[in-house]
DNA sequence: TATTGTTATACTCTATAACTATA
DNA sequence: TATAGTTATAGAGTATAACAATA
């Protein structure tokens, strides 16, 4: 069994793991980098958002409408161009944020509780490496966009 | 970033990678984890192999008539109950399998091409110790049931 | 004419449930 | 009555394309 399968059978596991526990305070995994993003760059447009994460612009309308009816995130109308909005995280929004942020470190601990802090250490400097080799960019989850299909099986 | 997202991230990035792959081939990623199934276990059980797998009865059929079509798969009569079939590599089944193996080869380099040896065994190693604590089966994708909600972004 | 956000529609994938044949 | 395999149907999730408003 080599470590691409490995990789592969972990990363499916921690991404459904991950996202049981975002769905207990009531979000989708998108919805959490939708959240991140705005946090990261406030007063982005929707179309800016959706470049980044992948997703398509009609699928990132419901996906804010949720976040809004949540009373999460505001949809301002720029003054300077009326075409677009100013996505804001409002005061709840940022308590989500913070909530989502214990929500990880607990998941963190919870996948990681077997390593010791210098092995989780190293651990995270060789995926990294691996990471950056294969061109995958720091904080973007590459699972949003049509990859349905996507999904190993053991090869031999 | 922690080791947990790194995870979800190359994972699915490894997935999809892997998919592209064996679809060159004419397969689909559930389909090798059934072909090499049978061959570790010829003569099962469609039942069998849908257990296993995670696959609902329904959805194995469509797979397995492919696979049949294709010529890599015999479904055989069992004399004794009638009811279930064995399932049974063909020759070109078995040959296909090698080309699995060689795919799959080709997969871990490009995967793992920046790595020494004895790093990439060391990760292994590590990757090995996380999987066997959160309960996941050697060499079974934990990926083919209902997880289709069940993809990361980062926490924070 | 091009772009942002939106809605409407179609399509794919998956799950549920009904059906047959054997036991 | 229960089980293996199959088929039919319905539902969820996603993509494509058309639309209104603004530039």
């Amino acid at each position: 069994m080599g470590a691409a399968f490995l990789l592969t059978q972990l990363g499916t596991h921690c991404a459904s793991k991950f996202a049981e526990r975002v769905q207990a305070i009531g979000l989708t995994p998108p919805q959490v980098g939708i959240l991140g993003l705005i946090a990261r760059a406030p007063g982005q447009s929707q179309q800016s958002v959706a470049t980044t994460l992948g997703l398509l612009p009609s699928r990132l309308v419901a996906f804010v409408d949720d976040l809004e009816d949540q009373g999460l995130v505001e949809r301002v109308r720029s003054s300077k161009d009326r075409r677009n909005y100013a996505l804001e995280l409002t005061t709840a929004g940022k308590r989500k944020l913070a909530e989502i942020g214990r929500v990880g470190a607990e998941h963190e601990k919870d996948i990681c509780g077997v390593l010791s802090e210098s092995e989780r250490a190293e651990l995270i400097a060789t995926l990294r490496r691996l990471a950056n080799d294969q061109g995958l960019i720091a904080g973007v989850h590459p699972g949003f966009r049509s990859l349905n299909r996507a999904r190993g099986a053991e090869a031999s």
